[in-house]
DNA sequence: ATAGTTGTAACCGATATAGTTACAATTCTT
DNA sequence: AAGAATTGTAACTATATCGGTTACAACTAT
């Protein structure tokens, strides 16, 4: 099972309102004519932002504005504040059988290395700031 | 969402197929009772094993066993026999807007980063070899 | 022949995703 | 103050996937 694209729709939306904030209201018409899905997609999307502290979003009049620097938002902060994955990127079946020297023992033998193939996956994602991907995209346009 | 637990299964399966194999004919049915799921989950998940190379099962008269050698097969090995993902850990969404300067890049800008946080996950899943699981299971009965 | 086992098909229920419609509450503009 | 635009949110749908289950034909060994 993969990661869910409400990972991928954030990291869009916030990129568009880092690059064209200046230019347009940020609304969740606009962004979400440039993601292409349905704008309450983007507005859950910005909720799940705006409670992480990275942007602020105006009810009402509309629009949404960042509340950090590029160089301070990584690809982690939004992984963990759209995060879909309540802890454990592994799922794990439930209840291996204690009366097996294996199923007693599969946890002890296992998760640590789950937990760092996490931590891995997790790590990288911090090495990303929007400064970069800001970066990258003004090279591209 | 998270890594199907078929991973986690998998990886018990043939951690007792290692384990006990030289003690116990290991069929679906005794796999089963100590993963404790249904015996077909364990069918399935040994037909992937198989299919890769890591096992093989006697159909009929019964009982699975390892083909390689414990230090030559890997977390990773698993993750890629019981593969759910079919490619790309991450999902996104289908169709970016084209006309807008974010939506034409999005991929360009963040597919990369995305490639790499995978491969993180994954030669941290490749570090750990199935002996390093026995030491380890060995050290705690 | 019989018993035990695998491979496989055909289901089921639960959950999560992605999407949609609708609308009250809010804010800005005039 | 009235009206227009926009957000926040509820309620719902459709679809996919997961994990599970029953059932049974094909196979193997005794």
């Amino acid at each position: 099972m993969k990661i869910s694209s409400r990972f991928a729709v954030a990291v869009h939306a916030l990129l568009a309102i880092y690059a064209l904030g200046d230019e347009y209201k940020m609304t969740s018409d606009f962004i979400a004519s440039s993601v292409n899905v349905n704008p309450v997609i983007i507005r859950r999307t910005l909720l799940s932002l705006k409670a992480a502290g990275i942007v602020a979003v105006k009810s009402g009049s509309g629009g949404a504005v960042p509340l950090k620097n590029a160089a301070d938002v990584s690809l982690y902060d939004i992984y963990t504040a759209v995060d879909c994955l309540d802890g454990s990127l592994f799922n794990f079946h439930e209840n291996p059988n204690p009366e097996c020297p294996v199923g007693k023992n599969i946890h002890s033998v296992l998760d640590s290395h789950l937990d760092s193939a996490q931590k891995a996956l997790e790590d990288e994602l911090k090495k990303t700031s929007f400064e970069d991907l800001l970066k990258k995209l003004d090279s591209l346009t």
